[in-house]
DNA sequence: TTGAAAGCGCTAACAG
DNA sequence: CTGTTAGCGCTTTCAA
């Protein structure tokens, strides 16, 4: 027994009243005597009444909808921010409407416009490691739908920006080290044209200065933030028997392309090579050894851009854009844990 | 300047047509003479029309719109499960709406709802572990709303599913550990009451009778499909000074939890215990020692889903449910990989 | 090949 | 407190 849904003015039919009264009750509109609310619910109830979202965003110009882009999902970062995200949402009762650009600048730009065409109140995106045209952002803002860009954000100004303190993380892992003792120290550093990859490249460098330590170009790698970047970089030092004592990956993904790379060559971490890299992870306790990391708090960086979303949301006008820093953690585990001489 | 979105009407007025037309040619009907639809899509392109989705999904009544719900996003399988559906959502111009139940009944409950009141096309859902009341499932084909459940499927009849051969992958991981010489085994057995639990007991209980070992009852243990689980049960265990000689986890989490609680006691793996668990993610080449496995094709889970839910979708009548069961495979690595007497 | 009419289901604004 | 009117932006008949 297949039935199309009920609606509103079924119900008001039935109950001999207007749609209107039906509509305003069901939504607790202080309009409706109570008697008349309960008995508008009580039927609604009865009859499986589900109010049609869509109408209801139709005529109501708005969706209490938010749209998120991200790069990845299947990724220790994004999942964990999606993850966030989705939980405020719902307390807000916003629906989350996710979309994945896979790292390509043109699909996110596809992606940012089908949520426009869905009228989603809100954006909330972290761009992509190839995104260089700015000029979707400035369609969505000229369409009047905020946006609150999250850690990889474009090198705009007057723009809502929850990030992460890369620069000044990076500095912390490096000095770390350096302090260990090491001299020979390599960055693995993703791609410099996006803030995170600069950032992070800055504060490696900012260490490497502040300590008078030389930085040899062969050990300052760009080329992604994944693991086969990692893997691949590795290998190429290693043929070329140019190995440093001391990594500081861009990433955990590259971090994890070296221990492949380490553990196919036989050698052993941190004996041969020690490292740490930028983001955590729980599963970095269960490696061999353990990995240490710069923490970047995600449920903060999320509860962040959330908050500042729904400002904007419900300020329009007179709202000025924020951007707020995140401080990071050094966390040490089994790497980059003992003196070296 | 902020503007508001063109609508079809106002690219009517400006060539002097109908916004039928205009709707048509916009959507290559083959109504429209060539030239109009060209002059039209020129215009459309030069004012930067994007058309209004909720206005189109409600007079079409279709929003080519498909609702997911998972127990989590911040999980190895999910995570990978969902990154295939919005890939395979997107190569058909399906936009995905995912909700997270949580591992929560009533909230999966509610999600369903709001999917429904979205007006999705299909569902597909992997149920929580405490799901046990399925008139909510009656509700969505009552509406007339495709679903398909993946992985994580009610007891029922006649409905759509893909789901793993958990009992025939447990029965494999089991058997194995078995011909390598262990006789003292041990299960840690998530929730029985849902089907992915029940069966890989069952699978358990297949390989131990097959081979005549005896199941010792304070070796099968419920209570979660996540770390803590693993943890608590390994340390109880322990206490107990009752260590079998191997285990088979639920899932991964369970097996990491187990991990967690080796070492904080300061035991080996595999020499002091041995384990296995279900599912596979490709961070366990990367623990300590690398994890064995019982590879779940999560990409082929969701091609399988989701190509039956659109062909449910384009066949509303006389479709009749599908069951797909998905074959496993042994993963060999650093556990559950040598000999033992 | 085009368009007029009607309506999807709901809500905002205003009047009673 | 309740209802009338109008319309959100689009698509689907169906007639011209």
């Amino acid at each position: 027994m297949k039935s199309k849904p009920v609606t509103l003015s079924d119900i008001a039919k039935i109950l001999n009243v207007s749609t209107v009264t039906v509509s305003k009750a069901l939504r607790n509109h202080p309009d409706i005597s109570p008697e008349t609310t309960k008995k508008v619910k009580k039927l609604a109830e009865e009859l499986e009444y589900t109010p049609n979202l869509i109408a209801r965003s139709l005529s109501a110009r708005r969706s209490n909808t938010i749209g998120v882009v991200v790069p990845k999902i299947a990724h220790f970062f994004f999942s964990s921010i999606i993850e966030t995200i989705y939980k405020i949402g719902m307390e807000h009762n916003y629906e989350i409407i996710l979309t994945v650009s896979q790292e390509n600048a043109e699909l996110e730009r596809k992606h940012i416009n089908t949520l426009l065409a869905m009228k989603v109140d809100g954006i909330i995106i972290s761009i992509t490691q190839q995104t260089n045209k700015y000029d979707i952002f400035e369609t969505v803002s000229k369409r009047n739908v905020p946006i609150v860009f999250i850690d990889r954000v474009p090198f705009l100004d007057n723009i809502n920006s929850v990030t992460i303190d890369d620069r000044g993380g990076a500095f912390k892992a490096v000095e770390h080290a350096i302090k260990l003792g090491y001299k020979k120290i390599a960055h693995f550093a993703g791609y410099t044209n996006i803030n995170i990859g600069k950032e992070r490249l800055q504060g490696f460098k900012d260490a490497m200065e502040k300590y008078g330590l030389e930085i040899n170009p062969d050990w300052v790698i760009e080329g992604g933030f994944g693991e086969e970047f990692g893997y691949n970089a590795f290998m190429k030092l290693y043929e070329n028997k140019n190995l440093p004592e001391f990594i500081f990956t861009v990433t955990f993904p590259v971090a994890l392309g070296v221990y492949s790379a380490v553990k196919e060559l036989g050698l052993r971490i941190p004996d041969d090579v020690d490292l740490i890299c930028f983001g955590n992870a729980k599963i970095q306790e269960f490696l061999c050894p353990p990995l240490s990391c710069i923490d970047q708090p995600t449920t903060l960086l999320s509860q962040h851009a959330m908050e500042i979303l729904f400002e904007n949301i419900n300020n329009q006008d007179e709202f000025k854009p924020k951007q707020i820093i995140i401080d990071t953690n050094l966390i040490l585990r089994g790497t980059c844990n003992r003196s070296h001489n």
